[in-house]
DNA sequence: CTTGTACCTG
DNA sequence: CAGGTACAAG
């Protein structure tokens, strides 16, 4: 069957070459079988692993694939949702939007004041009480009013200083609430204020001074016709127009729009900007607090287990660098820095020792994902100060008369009314030329609250994930077979991708507690780093707001186009580009060479297996267009050699050392004997990745300051409808959406997580990553992959012209190298060789793997090595002249297709990609 | 008509 | 890397 194919596929395809001379480039490959490599029923030189029996391993494929899909990370969510929903009955009659922090807060056992008091400033600030503290604060901050203290003093945790003076400051009456905004306002105005052109209060009558100034920030805020940039990102639309555009113009005056009142610009730009340093002081100090409530856990959880790193006065030493930044900021009678200033100090991400337990760890990630944020935030700050300067010169007349309208419009509010609530009110409902500033305080608000709530939950999953984890490792042979079976799927997957779906018969994994090793081989000796797979989108939000566009500004990263582009009316396909190095890759590559391994490299690499030595030999060289037939029989012994071979996750193979020939010499050969693998290794697999390792290891504190992760996950998650109704939604988006879309719709987007249509930059560094495997995945396997993705037809071509470009880039480099090669004299192909230190090696990590991500695996160079033999022989023989010569060469390729390790379906896996 | 591929171009 | 095209097969 299999040779008959071949003739009648070659015949047929030389025919029309023939017929077809219209046609001058010559192709190769068009209009192969469909899939025609990959999909023929073992076509595979790779012993079969599914013999011919489909329909069984279908069966079990498609069930594993939802196992896959659950994974760990399913039991802990149910395990976090009950856990909440006793908190929250146990807690009784508190807010339901603070049953979370109930139950993180109480982890521990014993809630103390101090924690109640984050509690309450939780609340406060989810509740949009935000105003009110931030005028409080900023009122500690400029007049050092500490007689409204009180009981803060009681606080037990002394690093939490600065929000207890806050919390306490809210505890005050209402009517000494407005006053100390009025305070804080005037301080603002003139501490603060670096434009001198502020109406100079008059002291005989403060309070009706101060009224009148709130009033102009009230009105000013309503009526500043701001231009539509924000933070830099030019024109893009703002938030939510229609709903500001339908209440806006109930407020909109008949003249306001007209000028912009230098003075109101200021309050406002005032306003907001207190606002937004002390919400970012909030939330640093939501950070402070998190630490704490983590050395509280991990104190508490830490009962039966050795205590190496954590020794209770380090508590000390790691929290300081914490709310060092944070004190400053707080500390009264300081000339105040500029805000951009205070929110750098407050981006400061806390140095302190590596903990690698969990909690810890997870600490670590999480306040380098606020650090990011608070980098974003200060980024924009920077813009808007410039921006606010460049129109204060501008609009140097200021037009007091219509201030003064303001203030008939709007009358002052009666005394019981909370000014904040005002506020914010009239925040929500301001006109559209002020939506940039509005724009700017939503998305603040909703990101620190998502951010929030996701760092809290992040926290208690973890928690309870250690726990249960600890009492219960049968996961891990769990994990193992749902590994295998993954493998098994795959391979069955490229010879009958057709088959559908099948629910899952019965439940996920979670084995019952104390549930013994089903096998030895995977010891829960697990590196910190793999906890269980989190909760999808418990650890998004985090990660997708590090890509806030805030972030890209000026810049034109790449992501910026995608942005742009969807912005555009015009319907475009989402434009993922990848490729800028990440900070943690850059001190690794600046460690080491380029192609170094790096030390989290060098630990145990699971499933890059080498590829075995007693792998069917590669096909007869000479003779492309014959086609091993063989391997189109089904042989269930193969089956049984695939199971035990190091491909499996039940082979072990010997245990020594494995070494990659990765090193860079100097002057590194371009080609040359390669050391023929020592006997390959099979490290006992695991479903440990070196990325996560590296993730392990570095996971400290990248500065993210200095160079931004890419922008990923911020397409525009309008994909979701498919591509026909990408066009129509575009064009209400504006520039906000992409965050508010991520932060606000965390039920759709974080806490399912899955099921963005958007292929990020990190996808895409995961299919380069797959390539390594891969040159010819199907879409199904590609599907199967990308769990996360909702696949429609737009993405899924998206996909596989990602692996075309890589195919095209690889053989490219192929053909380059093999007739450079032929041009220095080889003779023989069996002569060149390739190996770690080879250019060629190099020129392809560099392309597919270049912040070195994962261990390129073994497999890979082989198939290199033989591509490039392949290429070098049809060159020597002048077959090179030939119509579609590459097309052979294709064919021998394609079938060198390895299983994709099965990690790559860990959601965990993409977000290590950075 | 859809899918998959190669090829070329920007 | 994406757009676009030309194919060739289901």
């Amino acid at each position: 069957m299999m040779s008959s194919e071949e003739e009648t596929e070659f015949g047929l395809y030389t025919d029309k070459l023939l017929k077809k001379s219209k046609r001058t480039r010559q192709r190769v490959d068009a209009g192969e079988p469909r899939n025609s490599y990959s999909s023929i029923p073992n076509f595979s030189s790779r012993p079969s692993f599914l013999g011919g029996s489909n329909n069984l391993y279908g069966a079990i494929f498609t069930q594993q694939q939802h196992f896959g899909l659950f994974g760990p990370g399913f039991a802990p969510t149910k395990m976090l949702n009950e856990l909440l929903g006793r908190q929250k009955a146990e807690s009784g009659a508190d807010g339901e939007e603070v049953t979370k922090f109930d139950a993180v807060i109480r982890c521990d056992g014993s809630p103390p004041s101090g924690e109640q008091l984050a509690h309450h400033m939780l609340r406060d600030i989810l509740q949009g009480r935000k105003h009110e503290l931030l005028v409080n604060h900023e009122h500690i901050l400029n007049n050092n009013n500490n007689e409204t203290k009180g009981d803060a003093e009681r606080g037990d945790v002394e690093a939490a200083v600065a929000m207890q003076e806050c919390l306490a400051e809210a505890g005050v009456g209402e009517r000494q609430q407005v006053d100390l905004m009025e305070d804080a306002l005037n301080g603002m105005e003139t501490d603060s204020l670096p434009s001198p052109k502020v109406e100079p209060r008059s002291p005989a009558k403060p309070e009706d001074a101060k009224k009148a100034r709130v009033e102009n920030i009230v009105s000013g805020m309503r009526s500043s016709p701001a231009p539509p940039q924000v933070n830099g990102c030019k024109k893009r639309k703002l938030y939510q127009p229609q709903q500001h555009d339908s209440t806006a113009d109930r407020y909109i005056d008949d003249e306001e729009e007209e000028t912009e009142p230098l003075r109101q610009k200021q309050v406002e730009k005032n306003a907001l900007k207190t606002q937004l340093r002390t919400m970012q002081e909030q939330l640093a100090e939501m950070q402070q607090k998190y630490v704490q409530l983590c050395t509280r856990m991990e104190q508490s959880s830490e009962d039966s287990r050795e205590v190496e790193e954590i020794p209770s006065d380090s508590e000390q030493s790691k929290r300081s660098p914490i709310a060092s930044p944070v004190r400053s900021i707080a500390t009264p009678n300081q000339p105040q820095p500029t805000l951009s200033q205070q929110v750098s100090k407050l981006k400061i991400s806390p140095p302190g020792p590596p903990f690698h337990n969990g909690l810890l760890h997870e600490h670590h990630h999480l306040s380098n994902a606020a650090a990011m944020y608070l980098g974003v935030s200060q980024k924009f700050l920077l813009e808007q100060e410039a921006r606010m300067a460049k129109e204060a010169a501008v609009a140097a007349a200021v037009s007091e008369a219509q201030s003064q309208a303001h203030h008939q419009h709007h009358q002052p509010p009666s005394k019981t009314e909370n000014i904040t609530e005002r506020l914010s009110m009239i925040k929500s409902n301001v006109t559209p030329t002020g939506t940039d500033l509005e724009g700017l305080a939503d998305v603040l608000k909703t990101e620190i609250t998502a951010s929030l709530s996701n760092l809290i939950d992040s926290i208690v999953t973890r928690f309870v994930h250690q726990r249960k984890f600890r009492s219960n490792e049968g996961t891990a042979a769990a994990e193992q077979l749902n590994k295998d079976l993954i493998m098994a799927s795959q391979l069955l997957d490229r010879k009958s991708p057709k088959q559908k779906p099948i629910e899952r018969p019965h439940a996920p994994p979670p084995p019952p507690p104390n549930n013994p090793m089903v096998n030895g081989h995977d010891l829960p000796v697990r590196p910190p780093m793999f906890q269980p797979p989190k909760p999808p989108g418990i650890n998004q939000v985090p990660l997708y707001s590090m890509n806030h566009p805030f972030c890209v500004t000026k810049q034109e990263s790449e992501q910026n186009e995608a942005l742009s582009l969807v912005v555009t009316p015009k319907k475009k396909r989402h434009k993922v580009t990848d490729t800028r190095i990440t900070p943690r890759t850059v001190s690794r590559i600046l460690g080491q060479d380029g192609m170094g391994m790096s030390p989290a490299s060098m630990e145990p690499t699971p499933c890059t297996s080498p590829r075995p030595p007693p792998y069917p030999q590669p096909p007869p060289p000479m003779l492309p267009v014959s086609l091993p037939t063989s391997v189109a029989i089904p042989n269930p012994g193969l089956h049984e050699s695939q199971v035990f071979s190091p491909y499996s996750p039940f082979f072990h193979g010997p245990s020594h050392g494995h070494h990659m020939a990765m090193q860079t010499p100097s002057s590194p050969p371009r080609m040359h004997k390669m050391e023929r693998e020592s006997p390959p290794i099979h490290h006992p697999p695991t479903l440990l990745h070196p990325a996560l390792l590296a993730a392990a290891q570095h996971g400290g504190s990248p500065d993210y300051g200095h160079i931004r992760a890419p922008s990923g996950g911020l397409n525009m998650d309008n994909g979701d409808r498919n591509s026909d109704c990408n066009s129509g939604g575009d064009i209400s988006y504006d520039g906000m959406q992409p965050t508010i879309s991520f932060l606000c719709r965390i039920p759709e987007v974080s806490l399912t997580s899955e099921h963005s249509s958007t292929l990020t930059p990190m996808h895409l560094r995961k299919a380069k990553l797959m390539f390594f495997w891969v040159r010819y995945p199907s879409s199904a396997v590609l599907k199967m992959y990308f769990p996360d993705i909702k696949f429609n037809k737009n993405n899924t071509a998206q996909l596989v012209k990602w692996f075309s470009n890589f195919r095209e880039f690889y053989y490219i480099q192929m053909e380059k190298y093999a007739r450079q090669a032929v041009s220095e004299g080889v003779k023989n192909a069996d002569d060149l060789h390739v190996s770690g230190d080879s250019e060629l090696y190099r020129v392809l990590n560099l392309h597919y793997n270049r912040n070195n991500h994962i261990e390129v695996p073994s497999s890979f160079r082989f198939v290199v090595e033989q591509t490039l033999r392949e290429f070098f022989k049809a060159i020597q023989e002048g077959r090179d002249a030939e119509q579609s010569w590459k097309k052979s060469i294709y064919k021998i390729i394609s079938r060198l297709d390895d299983p994709v390790p099965e990690y790559f379906k860990s959601p965990n896996f993409l977000e290590q990609l950075e």
